[in-house]
DNA sequence: CCTTTCAGTGAACAACCGTGCACTCAAACG
DNA sequence: CGTTTGAGTGCACGGTTGTTCACTGAAAGG
């Protein structure tokens, strides 16, 4: 937080700095200030003047990195779904104990929100209202987590009695379940940890449910 | 300069139509056009003018019916989720055989989610993207759901061993997978009738996996 | 019958929007 | 060194937006 050429003028010099460097630099702030935008509405209701402005460029400056708004979506739903990947990396990481495993997930899908919440927030409002491309791309997105996760599942001691529709049909559940986790996580109140206790205990107990339906499937017809 | 009040556009006289009635003509058409125009976009994306120009008044007009386009969506949530109720209905009154409960269910919240589609695409949307007082009023309409859902679980012959915690969260679930569920049939494929197919197909199962873990609830711990 | 009411009108406004075009001027290059 | 490149500029354009205000004219009410 040193420079930032406050009001008016931009940062017009930078000494030392590489012709390419600028251009990633106002590039992301590009990026930002599109995600913070978004923050307030939606993508579509973005304006490019907006962020133009708020990156630091004059409008038509925007053209120089992006062909359109849409493709910064685009761009920050790759961001978003990289960092989802580090998230899963960490939870298998995680001690493979059979209980504490749910615990443990659910702790670290709520800690990602947290310290993701921008492109949490923007991934969960553009994926119901997004623009058809980027709605398309997030699709996409979780479809591949899901598969992830059924190959996950099929590792498991117990999925022998699991049909491969079986397991596809378990992993889209549980995405569902910690995709509304995260929502609820994201619009929970500010300054009410108890609120957060309750989503999570919510969360833990739901997935819960479902090993239990899951350990007990096909043991019946 | 006789008359050039042709327009084209807008049913000007209706002869014998009392005042009253026509007032409430042009509401509905407020409300129908806002509702179209939030299906391409999202409510927020929605511009009064040519909201009015659809329901074909000027756009000054609009305020004798509302104050704000927010008002307008408050209107179709409450008309939504009236629509709602109907289907909860609905599915109270099927069969309260045990295992073609999920059939039906599942099989009356498709149906009615292509006979509202617009009001089921509008919730939907409007959930996670609309403005904050629209957002705040679904959220309620579905803690209501929840509630009643919770109420009809415990009214169920194995619920001895459920407590009114288990109740809630599982109450929860299942308007979670209902929601997910709506979505997918939302945007499935609309010339491809084995597509929706398998989202019921998946819900189905989904379901009577929460339900054999429900079963099977509590006599593990 | 005359009077009141009020849904709908039409012009005007200031603010914002996306984008095309010709430009500058410093870093990168040969 | 001189030349080329390209990120960022400035202006101009036509268009749409929300909201104000004074208005009209027919149905409703006495």
């Amino acid at each position: 937080m040193a420079e930032q050429q406050v009001r008016g003028q931009q940062v017009r010099q930078a000494p030392g700095e590489t012709r390419s460097a600028r251009k990633d630099r106002t590039r992301r702030a590009i990026l930002d200030a599109t995600l913070a935008a978004a923050g307030e509405g939606s993508l579509s209701t973005v304006s490019l003047r907006r962020v133009a402005r708020e990156a630091g460029i004059v409008p038509t400056g925007f053209y120089r990195h992006f062909s359109s708004l849409d493709e910064v979506g685009l761009t920050l739903v790759d961001e978003s779904f990289a960092s989802l990947r580090q998230m899963l990396r960490d939870v298998r990481r995680g001690s493979p104990d059979l209980s504490d495993v749910i615990r443990g997930s659910v702790a670290i899908l709520v800690e990602h929100a947290h310290r993701q919440q921008a492109h949490f927030r923007f991934i969960a409002r553009e994926r119901v209202s997004g623009p058809p491309e980027v709605r398309v791309a997030i699709r996409h997105g979780l479809e591949l987590f899901e598969r992830e996760l059924a190959t996950d599942l099929a590792r498991l001691p117990r999925s022998a009695s699991w049909s491969s529709e079986d397991l596809r049909v378990m992993a889209d559940l549980i995405v569902t379940v910690m995709v509304s986790t995260a929502e609820s996580v994201l619009d929970a109140p500010v300054g009410r940890p108890e609120a957060e206790r309750e989503i999570v205990r919510t969360a833990e107990l739901q997935l819960r449910m479902i090993v239990v339906g899951a350990a007990n499937w096909r043991s019946r017809d």
